[in-house]
DNA sequence: GTATTATGTTGCTTCTAATTAACATCGCTT
DNA sequence: AAGCGATGTTAATTAGAAGCAACATAATAC
């Protein structure tokens, strides 16, 4: 992702250490089934040092090759649960409390009751 | 990514379906949350159209600004289940199979026992 | 109804992700 | 211990991701 972007050269620790987990387990993965990166790569369509930076969890590479890795895989299906809504309780309470529409905030809301 | 990535450019079915899942569901969280792209963008340190990109599911886009979405709405914990090692039965059962070693595979391994 | 804010869209620029090729090294396998 | 395959590393190239600006549209607040 071009240009100097704050959250992929240096991202939040909580980011870091979840790529770094991900690329892990990407790899762990691939060896289980004794697959060279270089034929996973072949199955995602992408060279073989794209599927090295993902096991090392490079945070510029783009989502679709992590995706694309773990379809390979057959390990797509857990990604199911992730942001799922009807987990976020925060932002379910949220919901209820503000009246459920688009966004807009700003400054002082004058619905504080 | 630059350079045409044949995963992003044209995702298999599975991959395209879990990226626009995904978008939608930053997107709900973070109206929930009642926050302008903007103002998400300003947490990630990225600007408002990259925001705008994720929550559309694009494929290119760096992993690390979806995951710095989801850390910034507070929902990157989710991430801890996906491809754990522990739940991949297959992978577990083939390595139980063969020597639990580096990746080699090629043409015919002798070990057919 | 009017002002204000949010989001979408277009065009342009800048910097880099991904490719390829060549070589080094490390691990198996025999 | 020799050979082969997998992985790491470097360098050069190229097409595109992300930034920014300006304007249009849509939705909310007053």
């Amino acid at each position: 992702m071009p240009r100097p972007t704050k959250i992929a050269a240096s991202p939040p620790a909580g980011v870091e250490e979840a790529l770094e987990r991900l690329g892990r387990r990407i790899r762990t993965a691939r060896l289980r089934r004794r697959l060279p990166q270089a034929e996973l790569a072949a199955r995602m369509g992408v060279s073989r040092f794209v599927v090295a930076d993902v096991e090392r969890g490079k945070p510029t590479t783009g989502i679709a090759v992590y995706l694309g890795a773990l379809w390979a895989l057959g390990l797509l299906g857990q990604m199911r649960e992730v942001a799922d809504p009807d987990r976020d309780e925060e932002g379910k309470a949220l919901e209820r409390a503000h009246s459920p529409r688009r966004a807009h905030r700003r400054g002082a809301l004058s619905d504080d009751f």
